[in-house]
Order: C-alpha cells, then structure tokens, then sequence
RNA sequence: CGGGGUGUAGCUUAGCCUGGUAGAGCGCCUGGUUUGGGACCAGGAGGUCGUAGGUUCGAAUCCUAUCGCCCCGACCA
C-alpha cells in the first residue's frame, strides 16, 4: 500500500499548452508523464506503474502462446544493418551513434545505431542458435526501448521517438508451421487487448518496409488515429486503406465493344482530369485513364488508373521494388516523350517502351470502354481507347485507393471508414531474413532449408496512451481495472484523526489480501480537492472514509465509471471490500 | 523535409499592432478562517520576456538570424 503524501503524485489544474487531444492531456495533468523534448517523456511513477501492469499481461499472453523473453541490445553496430535487407530504407529513421573517443580522426562515420527494431539482430543470433529442425519452432520477445527518430512525434506517446515497444521473432521449419506460429500470436494479441480492456480490432494491413506476405494491424477505433479502416460490420470485412480492396469490379466483366479506331484530338493546354472533363470536351473522370510513372529501384515505370480514381502507393509495394518514387517531370519526357498531362499507354505511342520496368495496370481501367487517354504528344489525346485491344500492359494489379460505399469484397455490402490508432502489428515475413543472414537449419534428412520467420510488435507506450483514448471522461481518465496504477484509491477526509486513519490502513490491507493496488489519499486537503484528484487518475475504485458518512456509521465505496455511492456500515466494511475486489478481478 | 503557427514564472496566459516601471489566475511558502466535488482573507517567493545580433536615448514590443515546441502532409508500434 502506498499513501500519497510519501508516494509521487503531481496533478495539474489547467493542460500544458501543447497537448491537443485529450488522451495526451490526461497524461500530462495526471502526472502520468512529463516531457523532455520533442516525443520524448519520463513515465512518472505513476506511469511506470501502468507500464508494468501492460508489460506483465503481455508477458503472460505471449508465454501461454510458448514464445520466451529475452533481452537484446538497443546499440547496433552498423555493419549489422548494412547486411540486412533494409538498411537503404530503414537508416533514415535510425539515431546514430558516435563511437565516442575510439578511432579519432580516421572515419567520422557513425560506427552504432540506436534500435529502432531487431530483425537484424535476432535472425544472425538465431542462425547461431539453432541449426536443427529439433529446436524449431521458436519465438523470442522482448519488451523493452525503441529508438526511432521519428520525422514528426506527435501526440504524446503516441508518436515518440524513444518509446516502449513488445517485439517478437518467430523461426519456424515450413510455411505451414510460420503460418501457425501467426496465428498463434495473432491469438495472444486478442487475448492481451481484451485483459488490458482495449478494443483493438484487427485489420489486414500492408507490409510496407518490413516485407514479407501478410500481415495484420491492431487498430484502436479513436478520431485521432493515423489510419483509415475501411470495414463492414456484417461480412467482418477490415482492412488498412493502405491494403482494402473493394468488389468494384467484376470478375467476369466482359471488354466493352470498341466503337471504332483510336483517333487522336487536339487538347491544347489540357493537362488535369478535371480539363478534359470540362466542356468542350466532357469525357468524364471514370471514362478516362489516368497515366502515372514513378521510379521504382532506379527504373521508370506506369501506373494505368481510371481518371476519377487514386493511387494507394502503398500498393506499389506489392510489384517488388525496393525504393519507389513519383518520377520527375524530367524523368518523365524522355521515356514518354510528352510531359505529364499528356501521357498514356497505347501501344506505339511510348517514345522508348524499353526504358519501362513494365506497365501496371488497376483492375477497375477494365469498367473503361472507348475511353480517352494521353497521346504522349504535348496538347493531344486520343479517344476510343480500349484496355484489351490498346493498351500494352505488363500485368493488372490492385493499385486504387478504396472510397468509403464501394461493395465489401466479401459481401457485396457498402464499406464504411472509420480512424484507428494503429497499437500492434503482425508480420509474416517468409525468409527476406532467413535469406540474408543465412539462417538455415538441417531437417531429418540431412538437408538445409532456410527458417520462416514472423515478426510481431506492440507498441506498449502507445498502447497506453490509447487506453487513456478510449477510457475517459470529462473528469478524467477511467483506468480498466487490470492495467490500473492502482486499482483502490480510500479518501480519507480527515487524516490527522486515529480512528479514521487506523480504519483505512486496516481497509487497504483487506483490499490488498484480496489482490489490489491501494492507494491512500492522506493528505491535508479540502475533500473536493481529493475527489477531483482521485477522479483524474482515474483509479476505478474509490472508498471514501470519515465525514459525514463516518459519523452515520458508513464508508462509501464509489465506482469511477459508475454515477451512484455504495454505502457499506463500518462493521461489514471489510467483508464487503474484500468481496467486491475479488469480484474485479474475476471480471477483469 | 514542405506548409502553417507559437515561444512571457512550475501550469494557463495579458501586454506586442501603436517602443517608455512585466501584470493576472492556478500552483508553491507563511499565518488565520474554513472543510462532502479543485474554499476565502492577509502576506510572500518565483521572470536575464527562447537565444544571438541589430535599430533606438530607451526593446517583451520593431528588424535579422537562429533554436525549441505545436499543428497539417509523407513515415511508423
């Protein structure tokens, strides 16, 4: 039991003028938090006790689902990264380390990296480790600091460039095995966001920079999020809108009938969709093919969308290139031999079609017949343009950004959006590492494969902040009972007085045999100070001791959550408590 | 990194446009009156007005540079 005069608790009255949404707010006048520096805190006693409390059930989740913590360190030495798959990518949001007073005056090159996650460090040690299909499947986590140097943090915790974070590696023998070894902690994830008492959903995702094949994002439904999910309630349907897919287009959508030859109209100065749609022309946007070229490893290539539609770069992921990029205009002309505002993809009218990585066409160009597309001729289009019989395309792909009312691909329904903050992620990553670092295990034939790995992360700081999100009130923050800093806070009114204060020692030692973290408001304060206190750091349960109610006979117990006052006689108080804590902790 | 904003006491801020003694509320300290939802009275401490230059008799205020922070965008747990 702790009592808040000896213990840390600082509260504010008004929010630091620099929090903007109300989770961030809460940290700050809470105590729960102080800041630094731009994303960087200090978790205040108060904090740290609600870490810890989100870090053990991780624990425990993970362990029922047989992964093994360990403990990794957070300076890398760069040669480390440079052997990884990623490093072009991922050395942008990395802090470097100076190798202090070692090899002065040869190379001014940072020698470390601070960790920003550890798939280059866990994939080398693991091909140490392990070499026979023996001692697989295994799954390591850890929970400890990340460092990113994030290019904006924002939001408290939310975005910081050091924070909290689970991450967890899985090595599997097959495929089927790393599939399993998903799903396993895919479980673990429902199981910790549900004992936390968060509503996390799970959404299928991108795979972004981390690679590999699938992948699913826990999102925490919240107006502040980052990301969109595009859902449906009924078919479950749920996807980033960096990854949703929509049934816009039939599968068996037979090409519209050509209307006549290809011919080519002048269009001087037309250079947007909006133009061409614009009398005298009047070719409206999903009559129209939109031509985009972007870099991807150093080569051109095209990106074939309707005119009304938007590209979901994101998506671009999925054509295997390392580093893509929007081309420049100067990149574009010699290629296409028009400027931007005049291109297409009709067969014979690319300048040079051997300087193109390919052209890669959206499904939904496929609802376009007799469409208009650029002539690859400044100030000229060309019309009755048809997907099959004109354009030389590489291949179709998912490439569009989903709108909010297009038919769920499940099914058929509308799809709605909403905003999440994104607190967990899972990857299957196959062997992207494996590979590299030649991770590779012999089976019971002698033979050498490579291991499949997964990659798992939590954002534990974030996660907190999220909780905060989705659990307050104009009062202050409703702690769920199992991540509580404290989960029984007693009032006591008047501390100087023995009787009063020797029933509260006796009461929180009830409600602590009982499981709970007490803590005893003792301070000199005016009632409506400690109520209010005990309200914005949101402990969930409150007994409040002396007063009027003392000398009625009574102590009160008050749910945080709850508008109503429980009045226990002194007598059954005890009895009463212990009860009620058990009662928590069963439905926790 | 692009766009926008902002920096005055631990927190919230007034003053800046139109240069002339740096002010208030909360919090903190002392004393008193209070005591069931952030009390009241009296007294007190706390500021090189982000930093550095410049203009001026005189700069929180005008100019220049710089740094920090916040918001929107691209990226992420």
């Amino acid at each position: 039991m702790k009592t808040w005069s000896k213990f840390h608790i600082s509260t504010l009255r008004d929010s630091p003028a620099d929090a903007e949404i109300a989770s961030h707010k809460l940290l700050m006048r809470a105590g729960i938090v102080r800041k630094l520096g731009g994303g960087l805190y200090t978790y205040m006693p108060l904090g740290l006790r609600v870490m810890q409390k989100i870090s053990q059930i991780c624990r425990e989740e993970l362990e029922v689902s047989d992964a093994i913590e360990l403990w990794m360190p957070h300076i890398h030495p760069v040669e480390t990264w440079e052997q990884g798959p990623r490093w072009a990518a991922a050395r942008e949001i990395m802090f470097r380390v100076d190798n202090a007073g070692a090899n002065k005056g040869r190379s001014r090159e940072p020698e470390f990296v601070l960790g920003p996650t550890h798939e280059e460090i866990i994939t080398p040690l693991v091909k140490n480790e392990i070499t026979s299909y023996r001692d697989l499947p295994k799954n390591f986590f850890q929970i400890a600091t990340k460092f990113r140097n994030e290019i904006r943090p924002r939001f408290g915790l939310m975005r910081a460039r050091e924070f909290v974070m689970m991450d967890a590696y899985s090595f599997d023998a097959t495929d089927e095995g790393a599939v399993k070894s998903y799903f396993a902690m895919k479980d673990a994830y429902a199981r910790f966001f549900k004992r936390i008492g968060v509503t996390a959903i799970a959404v299928e995702a991108d795979t972004g920079v981390m690679g590999g094949s699938f992948s699913h994002e826990f999102m925490v439904p919240a107006e502040i999020g980052d990301d969109d999910v595009i859902y449906n309630e009924a078919s479950g349907y749920a996807a980033n809108r960096e990854k949703a897919t929509s049934a816009l287009v039939p599968a068996d959508l037979a090409d519209a009938a050509p209307a006549g030859a290809i011919e080519e109209f002048a269009t001087p100065g037309v250079i947007t969709i909006a133009a061409l749609e614009a009398a005298p022309y009047s070719v409206s946007g999903d009559r129209q093919f939109k031509t985009l070229v972007y870099i991807g490893d150093g080569k051109p290539f095209l990106v074939i969308l309707r005119g009304n539609d938007e590209l979901e770069e994101a998506k671009l992921g999925s054509l295997g290139f390392t580093l893509t990029r929007a081309a420049t205009p100067e990149e574009i002309e010699p290629v296409l031999g028009a400027k931007p505002g005049s291109l297409g993809a009709v067969k014979g009218s690319i300048k040079d079609p051997s300087a193109l990585a390919g052209v890669f066409a959206d499904h939904a160009i496929r609802l376009i017949g007799n469409g208009v597309t650029g002539a690859n001729k400044d100030g000229f289009h060309v019309r009755n343009v048809n997907v099959t019989r004109d354009l030389a395309i590489t291949r179709f792909g998912d490439f569009r950004r989903v709108r909010p009312g297009e038919p769920d691909p499940k099914n058929g329904q509308p799809l709605q959006v909403k905003r999440g903050i994104e607190v967990g992620h899972i990857f299957k990553l196959g062997t992207k590492y494996s590979e590299k670092f030649g991770a590779v295990y012999t089976d019971d034939q002698k033979q050498s494969h490579l291991m499949v790995m997964g990659c798992y992360g939590i954002g534990i700081s974030r996660t907190l902040q999220a909780v905060i999100e989705q659990s307050h009130d104009n009062d202050g923050i409703i702690w769920p009972w199992s991540v509580a800093p404290f989960q029984v806070i007693i009032t006591l009114l008047d501390p100087s007085v023995p009787e009063p204060a020797e029933l509260a020692k006796k009461l929180a030692s009830v409600a602590e045999q009982a499981g709970a973290d007490v803590l005893i408001d003792d301070r000199e304060e005016r009632p409506g100070v400690k109520f209010k206190d005990a309200d914005l750091i949101g402990i969930p349960l409150r007994i409040t001791i002396g007063g009027k109610g003392l000398l009625a006979g009574v102590i009160e117990l008050k749910w945080r959550a709850k508008k109503d006052v429980i009045k226990v006689p002194v007598a059954e108080a005890a009895d009463h408590i212990a009860a009620v804590v058990r009662d928590a902790f069963a439905q926790a």
